[in-house]
Formats: structure tokens, sequence, C-alpha cells
DNA sequence: TTCAAACTCGGTCTGAAGGCGGAGGAAGAA
DNA sequence: TTCTTCCTCCGCCTTCAGACCGAGTTTGAA
């Protein structure tokens, strides 16, 4: 029997896991709370092998339980079931050391299947998510915008200024196709789709 | 008599200034300062009617040092008087507590004016500045809050999160139309003219 | 000298963005 | 009721963004 935690804020998803994974005997659930505070002490004080947790949450969020729970129980798998899959959900949660990570656009099998490779040590990571680890890797630790070179750099700055490209060209005294260059470039390199996401990075990284 | 400090790093400047107040026999010159630091300083010790404070200095810039006397001082009157006039220095100058802003390209007669003004109670504000605070006051010190709609902030801060329009529709289960035409009223109130500047927007606002 | 990286610029093409004008429905205020 | 505000949506149109091609320059390292 592998020992089971979830904990959601939303009551109905909450009960709907449970009730699946009650449908197969391998699963004990021997507990459940409704905020990542409440989590976190339930956790540490039923000891379970697996935990299903949600992020954004109304009192402590997932990833600051999941930070606690591993400091003093590093043995208990915590899965993360969300619903995000952007990287300001993803890396803080698995830096705080989720040991796999779910979406909740998952099947309950992936789901009852997760907790089972959990429990045997084996980690399930959604593939959307995974896409994103793997460009993080390529990075290793390096911020995605130490691959920029010094002129990409610059333009950057100048999208999270809200400058166009034309007004970039103006002010670096180069073509707009140049600029345009530049702009793919860098996002490509940064893994963002647009200069809106360009701009946000800037000021989500603190480049200005 | 109207006591008067006057505060700028430039001695050539310092010593004009107060050489032409000096013809004028309603102002007592009490004091002068090189830096923000020594004008804060003086000006809490001889507590002065009013202060030409410029800003930009070597030690310790005119904004600190308006800060620190208008929280022990907030009586004295501080007229900034200064080259520039762009956003970067304006707003956080009249945030400080500035009384009047004036431009070194003011003429000397507008200078001893804006101290006599000042010394009863009336602000000056160059024409300049004044169209600043104007487009400010329509958009940024309104905070967006006032002027936004519920469902427009909404939307501003799915842009501020890097969301294209297609994005946006789908989460908040409107018509790509209808998230056009709340972009389109953003960007009128917000006084920008792209959803990249409105991202930017809303974290120079810490809206996120 | 050869090679790679960085910066520059060109053309073409598709889709997104955004301005402009209009309009209907719902809810609340006068 | 009437008026106003807000939210919703439509079509038409222009411009901008960005992808995908290729290519010339310089600089510095191998």
């Amino acid at each position: 029997m592998i020992r089971v935690i979830v904990v959601d804020d939303h009551e109905i998803v909450r009960k709907g896991i449970i009730a699946y994974l009650q449908t197969e005997d391998e699963f004990d659930i021997v507990g459940e709370a409704a905020s990542g505070n409440e989590g976190a002490e339930l956790i540490l004080q039923l000891k379970p092998d697996v935990v299903l947790m949600d992020l954004m949450m109304e009192n402590g969020n997932g990833i600051e339980a999941t930070k606690q729970v591993m400091e003093q129980l590093p043995s208990c798998k915590i899965i993360i079931l969300t619903s995000y899959y952007d990287d300001e959900q993803v890396f803080p949660a698995i830096q705080a050391g989720a040991f796999s990570y779910l979406l909740k656009t998952s099947s309950a099998t992936e789901i009852a299947d997760a907790i089972k490779k959990a429990a045997v040590g084996e980690n399930v990571i959604e593939p959307k998510v995974a896409g994103k680890m793997m460009t993080s890797f390529r990075s290793e630790n390096k911020k995605a915008h130490d691959t920029l070179t010094e002129r990409e750099l610059e333009v950057l700055l100048c999208i999270g200024n809200g400058m166009t490209n034309q007004e970039i060209s103006e002010k670096l005294y180069i073509g707009i196709k140049t600029v345009k260059t530049h702009v793919s470039n860098i996002l490509s390199k940064l893994d963002v789709h647009d200069r809106t996401q360009a701009a946000v990075y800037v000021h989500r990284n603190q480049l200005l």
C-alpha cells in the first residue's frame, strides 16, 4: 500500500482525485489538505510515501509547502499537480524539491501511474514541462540572457523599455532588418514567442 | 524677508543665483550648499522658508535630500531648479515633496517670482513639466485602477504576463475581437502605443 | 590562413496587432 | 423611463512583427 496525501484548495478536485485513487486498492489515502500550510503540517505529521500537491493555493502555496516538507522529510515524494506550466511555476517547484510534475490535463491513469512510479523512485515529467526543463538544462544554471551577445542584450533592453524595431534601429544606428534579426535571435535564445514576453522577461529578471 | 537656501553643486550657478536674489531686498539668503547631503543638513538646521534645489548632484541627489527634509520639516517649500524635465526626474521629485518645479531655462525674474509665490503657498510648475504631469495624471498617477475598468485591468495583467490576444480570449472566455477592444482602450488610457509598452507599464508599476 | 562568431542587411511571406466605426445587451443611476 | 457605463462583438483596413531564407563584413582564435 502506498500512503498518499492530497493537497488542493479546490474541494471538488481534491475529492475527485481521492475518489478515483480509492478505486485502486494499492493506494492508502491517509490525509488531505486544502492549503499549503495545512498540507505541510499534515505531511510532516503523517509521513506519507507520496503527496499530490497543487500549486497556487489560498493559504501558502505549494512551493513553500514543498520546500518546508523537503527540509524535514526528504524521503517524501511530492508530485506537483497543477494547471500551470510556465517557467514561473515549474522551476521554483523543482528547485523546492518536487519529485514529479504533472498537469491537471493529465488523465486519471497517468496520475495513478505517476504515484506508483514515485513510490519506487521514478520521476514523471509532463512532456510540456519537460521541454522547458531541457532548454533550461542546456543553458545550465546560466540565466538565459547570459547566452546573448552584447548587441543582443542592448536590443533586449530596448525591448524592455517598450521600444519598437524602428525606434531601436534609430537609437542603435542600425537597419531595421538588423534589429529584426537580433530580435529573432533573442526570442529563440530566451525561449519566448514575442517581444512582449521578452519585455516581461527583462522585468522579471530585473535587467532594468 | 523670505529666508532662502540655495543647493547646487555648480558653484558658478549657485553664486549667480544668490547674487541675483540679493539684488531684491525681500530675500534673505541664509545659506548655501553644494550637495544633497550637505543641503539637507543645512536646511534642517536653519529651517528656511524656501529652498532652491538642484537635482543630479555629486553627493546625494536633490530627490533624496528633498525626501529627507520633507520628513522632518514639511513646512519647508522646496523649489526644484534643474535642467532636466523627463519623467525619470520630475515624478520622483514631486513625490518626494517638491513644492515647485522650474527649469534652468527659466529667467531670473521667474525664479524670484516662484520663490515669492512659494512663500505664500502658491505652486509654480514649468509649462513643459506641467504637460508631463497632465498626461501622467490621466494615466500613471491614477494608478490605472481608477481609469481602467475591472475587465480592462484583467486584460492588462494578462498582457503583463506576455499573453497574446488569442490566449487572453481563451482565458477570459470572450471573443478575440472583444480582447482587441479592451486592449485598444487600455493603450489609450495608459497613453502607450502598443502591448509591449503596456507590459512594461505593468511591471514598472508593479501590478504583477 | 582557415574557421567560427558576431554584426550587419536584404527579400518574402504570414499572421498578429491595432485603429476606426458601428452596435446590441445588461445594469445601475438620475 | 431615460441615460450612462461597461462588456460584448462585428467588419474593414493598415501596419508591425517575426519566421525563414540567404549573404557580406570584421575580428579574433586556432
